[in-house]
DNA sequence: CTTCTCAATACCTTTCCGGTATACCCATGG
DNA sequence: CCATGGGTATACCGGAAAGGTATTGAGAAG
């Protein structure tokens, strides 16, 4: 039992005779012939009657005819399933991103246009620090990642820069700095500093301390926040200080939080990027790295 | 896309390579390596990444793995539904009888032998009298009847003779007829009778009719009933008396009547024949004849 | 570096499929 | 009663497709 001898079979069903549906399929009759006996030898029973002026459905042929065009109608199914795999347009991406990135505006709107784009896709998007992220990825257990990478990124894995993030110093709205910002970061070396663990993001913070180290500033950690929300709260609680990124600090609002921009912490850039294993042939990935591209290439025309 | 390269993939997706799917399946490696790549350019897409060491599903392989096993255990339900019907194990049925014969020992042995050992059959028994069982098996909207039928059965019918019937009067208890049977049923000449309509059951009036007839009977009706049933309960009512089958009378125990046999109305024979369409070539109802020639062949030997 | 495993390629043989020509069957109509 | 026209079945041929053997090529393991 054949896809072939079924449709064969169906076009004698639904034309009444061999001659008619030899030329609705495009096959001569005798061939026709042939391969309707083959079917019955194959299933070992009879199917039609042979009547001179056509032939006629058998119970079990009736039987047959329906089941026959599930299986054709599911055999297609299948096909097309796979097509929509294949283009990307169905299946599934996983995404990890912090959370304090949804805000900027190219990042929303890279996942709002992906989201429409490829509605068929289960899209999924992980809240993570850069430094799990960077693990999962590693691991295969995500598809790609919006985090801080160097430049160049890690072995196996490819990345586009997205954005630059500069610099923030946070200061609790009750410390007399809120009101007249040093000129300096190295006026702040006796201040207390809420920090962040090396782990959650190792890029950030080796590029956040060599850039204050060149700059002759030592600042001096009193508490560890989990993430950026973590350390703001603490700063609006008075607990001392921080240095944050822009990003976070444009889109974390916090009451009792007084943002400070400062020209030596603006020339801090941090490289944001989107990244992904190289050998992750995922055809939703490589919709999503085509749109990360495209949308890339707008922001420049923008400037 | 065909069901033996679905064969062949969802074995060397089993086997894990193309080497081990060879084994499995008993064609040459070159020939499945072949098949596989026929399949992947039918579907235009890639199902698995080549490795020295064995072939490894793509994600849209994964996907076709799983509606592969679909399709391939769906064609073998299929195959097995098929033979099923043609064996006559699945399907269906349809029988008409007449209430009263339910209670003859055959064949309330041959239903629940059919029943018993062929359960995979929608069996449907029509409660129907002789008439309208002629009509409906000729017009194919019955497969099989238990009717009185001549011995020769129509033209297009087949039967097998089930039963000899034979009569017997049916008088009401009131009756002074009742204590007193007559010798001879001229006797009754000037009786009420209560009769049935002939297109109820053809065979079995024109049969009693000239039965009657040529023993000098002409029984007078007064009353018509439209079955057994309603024509006892007229007797019972005391409207007049009735020659009905013996087999009614000895099945309806109907409180007010009174059943005389008669030495001539033990000689009229009223033959009960189990009925087909000559054409219908149906599974089921094969079997359903070799269980009555079956059954009957018993009987022959219990006598 | 050798060896082993496995996939890919080349080439041949066989099988299967479709096409043409024709026989056959039956219903219809002159 | 025979011709005709619809249909199916059979015979036979050519080409395409599938399978087999032998061999090459590419990695991984020893």
């Amino acid at each position: 039992m054949d896809f072939r001898q079924l449709q064969y079979f169906v076009a004698v069903v639904e034309e009444g005779s061999v001659s008619g549906a030899s030329r609705r399929v495009h096959v001569a009759q005798p061939a026709l012939t042939r391969q309707i006996k083959l079917l019955e030898d194959s299933l070992g029973t009879q199917l039609f009657t042979r009547h001179s002026q056509g032939m006629q459905l058998t119970i079990t042929g009736r039987a047959l005819y329906e089941d026959a065009q599930d299986l054709l109608d599911q055999r297609q199914q299948v096909i097309a399933r796979l097509a929509a795999l294949d283009n990307g347009l169905s299946g599934k991406l996983s995404l990890g991103i912090t959370v304090t990135h949804l805000w900027l505006p190219m990042v929303a709107e890279l996942l709002g246009a992906y989201r429409k784009r490829y509605n068929g896709v289960a899209f999924e998007v992980f809240p993570l620090l850069s430094g799990p992220q960077l693990e999962r990825l590693q691991q295969g257990k995500l598809d790609a990642g919006i985090l801080y990478l160097d430049d160049e990124a890690p072995a196996g894995l490819s990345s586009r820069l997205l954005h630059r993030d500069s610099l923030i110093l946070a200061v609790p709205e009750s410390s007399p700095l809120a009101e007249a910002a040093p000129n300096s970061l190295s006026a702040l070396n006796d201040e207390d500093f809420v920090w962040g663990a090396r782990s959650a993001s190792p890029v950030y913070y080796d590029r956040v301390l060599s850039h204050l180290h060149r700059l002759g500033f030592n600042p001096r950690p009193v508490q560890y926040g989990a993430d950026n929300i973590a350390i703001l709260s603490m700063v609006a609680a008075g607990l001392g200080m921080a240095v944050v990124p822009a990003s976070a600090g444009e889109s974390t609002v916090i009451p009792g939080v007084r943002y400070l921009r400062m020209k030596e912490l603006d020339e801090c850039s941090m490289p944001l990027c989107f990244a992904w294993r190289s050998d992750n042939d995922s055809p939703t990935l490589a919709n999503m790295i085509a749109l990360v591209d495209e949308t890339l290439s707008l922001e420049m025309d923008r400037k």
